[in-house]
DNA sequence: CGTTCTCTTGACCAGCATCAAAATTTGTGG
DNA sequence: CCACAAATTTTGATGCTGGTCAAGAGAACG
């Protein structure tokens, strides 16, 4: 089930000993617009949730009141059709911030892929706040700059890569993004299933496997496990990727 | 050629009397949220540039110094593979706001398809204007986040939709893009080239043609001219739309 | 250690791309 | 306004990438 662990007893603390002074993911969050000053205003509008793997957050068609930030952990957002076909949106790391698209009503499904903890806000409460501080909202431009600069990459992809150039991009632009691990160079985690990454790639797990089975084959990536890859030639990656071959 | 008719003498007016007052593609830009009495200050600021269909507004590469507001007529941006094949990523009319990326180096191409006319700004001066007068910072990110939704709705249609598919939804969704026109009711303008089309939806000309002969052979959609069609089954038309066929 | 789930691999097939040519539209000069 | 040339669109024939179906190999879990 889906915890919910609030700022206790509901009050903001006057100095920033909350849990937002002692976030880790803040460094790569929109709160790191604050001052230190202000994370107590922060740790007040903030509720802690905890979601276990496949629990789920939103579902499509929940009515979109809050807000959320990913603090740890990772997850899923997907889309599904009438006849079922499904796209994976995105896959989501710390500091990532949910609800930049600004619906009312959830057009997406976000669930966990590994043991996650998301901060909600009130979106009424968070508008007042960017109000109230607006470099919250100037970071919040900022972000949705960087999403809609990845989003065309992504159509790019869709649009006009082959299914090899798409798996290579995806090894390539994954790391990185889970900023909390400590990055270790060449190393490919990977927390989705052959499907998602598939739902995410516009392709079928089969080809996914398949173009995995070129990489490999060409030497370009070792396998070290189903969920780590380590890339042995990153140049010839990138090259692929962008289809310079 | 590019012309360029900035501000008379680059000042500003006291009143609000300058092309912004009576600019016809205002209430539906950002600049809408500024107050009349703010309309003289972002004059000051607007260099209008004038487009002939064809003409090039900024390349793959060029610094991206500046940020546009189209105002009429309507433009092209896409990008290229090092290949050749080409993705466009997106079709803009009265109102689009061009620099929402904020990118330094722009990574697409941009240019019209119509003669097209389109207010330029330099980036530091808008983002002095910006921190003067907030609102607009909150349309700006309202817009991000719409254009954030819609980055969404195509990433599902590259990934997961068939052909038919594609050139149903792109003939539903396309009018009311440019909300200078009149628009009539089951009228759908096409200012651009099947070409063009193709390479919005990720397929080839020749399966766009094909796409359009199914649904006029199916009586969803009538020919008037090369650019112009009518949309007998609205119903019908969504419905293949979205699968639910 | 067996059950279940995921991934891999193979065989076959279909949708769309590619190649090619005809038809239509657009542009130009007389 | 017409005739011709160029460009765009339509239509047809064929092929290939990636999807579908199916079976077997690993992992994961109890």
């Amino acid at each position: 089930m889906l915890t919910l662990s609030g700022t206790p007893f509901g009050c903001a603390q006057r100095r920033a000993t909350g849990l937002c002074a002692r976030c880790e993911a803040r460094p790569f969050s929109v709160c790191a617009s604050l001052a230190a000053d202000d994370l107590d205003r922060l740790d007040a509008l903030a509720e802690r949730l905890t979601l276990q793997p496949g629990e789920t957050l939103f579902r499509d068609g929940d009515s979109a009141g809050h807000l959320f930030n990913v603090t740890s952990g990772s997850l899923r957002t997907y889309r599904l059709m009438a006849d079922g076909r499904r796209h994976v949106t995105g896959f989501l790391f710390a500091g990532d911030f949910i609800g930049l698209t600004g619906e009312a009503v959830h057009r997406s499904c976000a669930e966990a892929m590994e043991p996650a903890t998301v901060c909600r806000f009130r979106k009424t409460e968070w508008r007042a706040l960017m109000d109230a501080r607006r470099v919250l909202e100037t970071a919040l431009l900022a972000r949705a700059a960087r999403e809609l600069t990845a989003a065309a990459d992504h159509a790019l992809l869709l649009a006009r890569k082959t299914a090899l150039e798409r798996v290579a991009s995806f090894l390539r632009d994954l790391p990185g993004s889970d900023r909390l691990r400590p990055e270790t160079p060449g190393h490919v985690r990977l927390p989705m299933t052959r499907t998602e990454i598939a739902d995410y790639l516009g392709v079928t797990l089969e080809t996914v496997s398949r173009s995995l089975r070129r990489l490999k084959c060409q030497g370009v990536i070792r396998q070290l496990s189903l969920t780590e890859m380590v890339v042995e030639k990153p140049a010839a990656l990138s090259a692929i990727a962008d289809g310079e071959v």
